[in-house]
DNA sequence: AGCACGCCGACT
DNA sequence: GTCGGCGTGCTC
């Protein structure tokens, strides 16, 4: 007996060990395994048995397993088959893979007695962050017991009376032995020891008031039938789950979730980013109770554990979070929401390079699950999917709230309308009329800049034509290490910065690049008395964006600037006022969806206006108000948006009509980067004849990173299979040890 | 990725 | 004479 055994190393294929004796029978696939892997133990996962020894593998060389971990696999059988092919699908090391699925705890030989302590403890109640805290009794009776106290039980136990109840690892802080000492009092009597929500887990933190399902317009109810009947036939099938802002998604996922658990389904809920959406983990467990388990970036390894093993143990039948929340171990699988599914942090972009929303649709169909794709602004990807029939298309057409009204946009052509009073270009003179409308109205307004600064890209100051690389329809990125020059991040096409525009045929350009912190401090010099505050990375991680948000729903900011950030704030029934402040920086990104996460950013940005009843006004700055995304974004006609952005990416070759696979070479050495990089685009070339174009190689946008000179060649073709056969012949190529090869199938950043 | 083995410079 | 630099090669 042999088992097929994955271990963690960025290999690209597991390893066959012997099953000794004692272990017959009781090794299964998705256990782990304890492994001797060269001269070190490693915890491995076996994916497979068998009855034969590994063919061409001197049998000599094959060690046993040194031991078994689980009696029941740690991965369900569902979910190993999954990871398998995700790895197959992304070219990844299986186990790389696997270790995306496993929580660090469960990944560590050792599980320490404090851990183990903590699972025995874990109960089937909850399954938020929680933690031990410590609570002096007031009812004791016996000052005896009292009296033999000494030492730090009788110092922590005054602690505990002035400063209330405080939790046990904050008290390990100021006494050193503060778990045994607390379990000493409550040994006596005199303290106790609860399981509360960590403060820093808000999404347990406060109660909620249970709620029921509420009344449906009949858009939802047809959609909700819909998935139903979906889930009743218990075939998989896809859906997008199309509606605007306050159309009442949610609501639909509610409902849809209600009926897998009544069919002891188990859900997993995927949502852009956790840390944004209290709100949504709120409904759901106003509607289901703590039983769900809430994956973000919050929680402390053990925690983490603990809510995994809930979910495995099916104690726990609802999974909520961001990407790697994919991987939850949920018991029958039955659904799977993907929410705002148009969100590019769906593409995990280092290690492991999966888009989680393609992965979600592939889980669910492989478990014979339904996949719910909510948006307002559908990606291209998925609406190639319903032209193609393979998913269904549920529209909610209307705002659920009654009385709430689409805002009225404005755009502002940054190209005519110069710098307002500030004298800052980005607060132009109409949206700094805007801005004084609000503040006398004691409203409040939404600036949003998106600045995910790296090379800025040229503008025609003229006539506001993005500099384009001529065969890739792609903004071109300036670079100033060789003198200022324009490069192409798909093909290397190279331009001095001082051509003449081909549009105007003029020389003057403006630099694209101006952040949230600039504007801040713009618009605290011309508004003096008014309240700023700004949201970004810089500012706010997850857990503090809700703050600054809080804030803002209590009135106490007037104008927030801010990224992304600030298109996910919901529930600002006071904002009277959304300004974009630079509709065309996402359009200089070097990627072929940037026209598309225009439009979506501009419409999301749109829909934080006016929710309450009064109609909120929409501003949008741009050079470009001729550019389709956002003429359409404008006018908020997402089906014209489509058809112009499906033709363009046709006659450009991109996704979803074209396939791409990225190869990415860097090592210190530029000159052995470079050199690789041709041998194997050349390699690539041979491989594929017509079947695909390689592109390049050509230096990586980011050319240097940790000191590694980056080139890459990206391979496109219709069809999947050249790109496979040309990177598996890659692997196959033998490079200098020195240089790192990464491939990235579907690759959306250039970087 | 680790962790070996392996062959060349500054130290007890 | 050794300790240790990281080049390169393998891991069932």
């Amino acid at each position: 007996m042999f088992a097929l055994v994955a271990v963690p190393v960025p290999l690209g294929r597991a390893f066959s060990y012997a099953i000794p004796e004692h272990l017959r029978g009781h090794v299964a696939a998705g256990a782990r395994v304890l492994c001797e892997f060269g001269r070190r133990k490693l915890l491995g996962v076996v994916l497979e048995l068998s009855d034969e020894p590994p063919a061409g593998l001197d049998p000599a060389k094959v060690k046993p397993l040194l031991g078994l971990l689980d009696d029941e696999p740690a991965l369900p059988a569902e979910l190993l088959r999954f990871l398998r092919e995700l790895a197959e699908y992304y070219l990844a090391p299986i186990g790389e893979v696997l270790r995306l699925a496993l929580p660090s705890v469960e990944r560590s030989q050792v599980e320490s007695a404090q851990d183990r302590e903590l699972f025995d403890q874990a109960g089937v109640a909850t399954v938020g962050a929680m933690q031990q805290v410590a609570v002096a009794r007031g009812d004791v009776a016996d000052p005896e017991t009292e009296r033999k106290l000494r030492g730090q039980a009788k110092e922590l136990l005054t602690a505990l009376r002035e400063g209330g109840p405080q939790a046990i690892t904050t008290l390990t802080e100021r006494f050193t032995n503060a778990r045994s000492a607390v379990k000493r009092l409550e040994q006596l009597g005199l303290a106790l020891i609860e399981r509360r929500a960590r403060e820093a887990d808000r999404f347990f933190s406060e109660a909620v008031e249970r709620d029921v399902p509420k009344r449906l317009n009949e858009h939802q109810q047809a959609a909700v039938e819909a998935l139903e009947d979906a889930l009743a036939t218990g075939a998989s099938k896809s859906f997008l789950l199309e509606g605007v802002t306050g159309s009442g998604k949610t609501e639909v996922y509610l409902q849809v979730v209600e009926a897998c658990l009544k069919l002891s389904g188990g859900v997993i809920v995927l949502v852009p980013e956790i840390a944004l959406t209290p709100q949504l983990v709120a409904r759901f467990r106003a509607r289901f109770g703590d039983a769900i388990a809430v994956l973000h970036s919050g929680l402390s390894d053990v925690e983490r554990s603990r809510m995994w093993r809930s979910l495995r143990e099916g104690r726990v039948a609802i999974a909520i979070g961001a990407r790697s929340a994919l991987f939850a171990p949920v018991r029958d699988l039955k659904l799977i929401c993907v929410d705002e599914e148009h969100d590019g942090s769906f593409k995990q972009e280092e290690g492991v390079r999966y888009n989680a929303r393609d992965m979600a649709m592939l889980r669910a169909h492989r478990a014979g699950a339904v996949c719910v794709l909510g948006s307002a602004t559908p990606s291209l990807s998925s609406e190639a999917l319903v032209r193609k029939q393979r998913i269904e298309r549920l529209i909610l057409p209307q705002r659920a709230i009654v009385g709430a009204v689409l805002p009225d946009v404005e755009v502002v052509n940054l190209r005519n309308v110069g710098a307002g009073p500030s004298g800052n270009r980005l607060i132009s003179l109409p949206l700094h009329r805007e801005l004084e409308r609000v503040l006398s109205e004691k409203r409040q307004a939404i600036l949003f800049l998106n600045r995910r600064g790296f090379a800025p890209s040229l503008i025609c100051e003229v006539c506001g034509t993005v500099a384009e690389c001529p065969n890739c329809s792609v903004a071109l990125t300036m670079h100033r290490t060789h003198g200022d020059q324009l490069r192409c991040h798909y093909c290397d096409f190279t331009s001095p910065s001082a051509l003449p525009c081909t549009q105007c045929k003029m020389t003057r350009y403006a630099l694209e690049g101006v952040g949230t912190e600039r504007v801040e401090k713009a618009l605290v010099d011309a508004f003096a008395g008014a309240k700023i505050a700004r949201l970004d990375r810089d500012v706010a991680s997850g857990l503090k964006s809700e703050a600054i948000l809080d804030r803002m729903r209590a009135g106490e900011v007037d104008i927030l600037v801010g990224t992304q950030m600030v298109t996910k704030g919901h529930d600002l029934p006071n904002v009277a006022l959304v300004g974009v402040l630079n509709a065309d920086a996402a359009l200089s990104l070097p990627d072929y969806q940037a026209s598309e996460r225009t439009f979506s950013l501009i419409v999301q940005v749109a829909g934080r206006a006016g929710r309450a009843g009064t109609r909120g006004k929409v501003l949008i700055q741009t050079r470009n108000p001729e550019h389709p995304a956002i003429l359409h974004a404008c006018s908020h006609d997402t089906r014209a948006f489509v058809e112009y952005e499906l033709s363009e990416r046709r006659e450009a070759r991109y996704p979803p009509y074209y396939r791409l696979l990225m190869v990415r070479v860097d090592c210190a050495d530029p000159g052995v980067a470079e050199r690789t990089a041709q041998q194997l685009a050349a390699v690539a070339r041979k491989v594929v004849g017509s079947a695909a174009e390689v592109l390049g190689p050509s230096a990586a946008p980011l050319a240097r990173l940790k000191n590694r000179h980056r080139y890459r060649c990206i391979l496109r073709s219709p069809k999947r299979e050249p790109l496979y056969r040309a990177a598996h012949a890659l692997g196959q190529v033998k490079v200098d040890a020195r240089v790192r090869i990464a491939l990235d199938v579907d690759p959306v950043s250039m970087l």
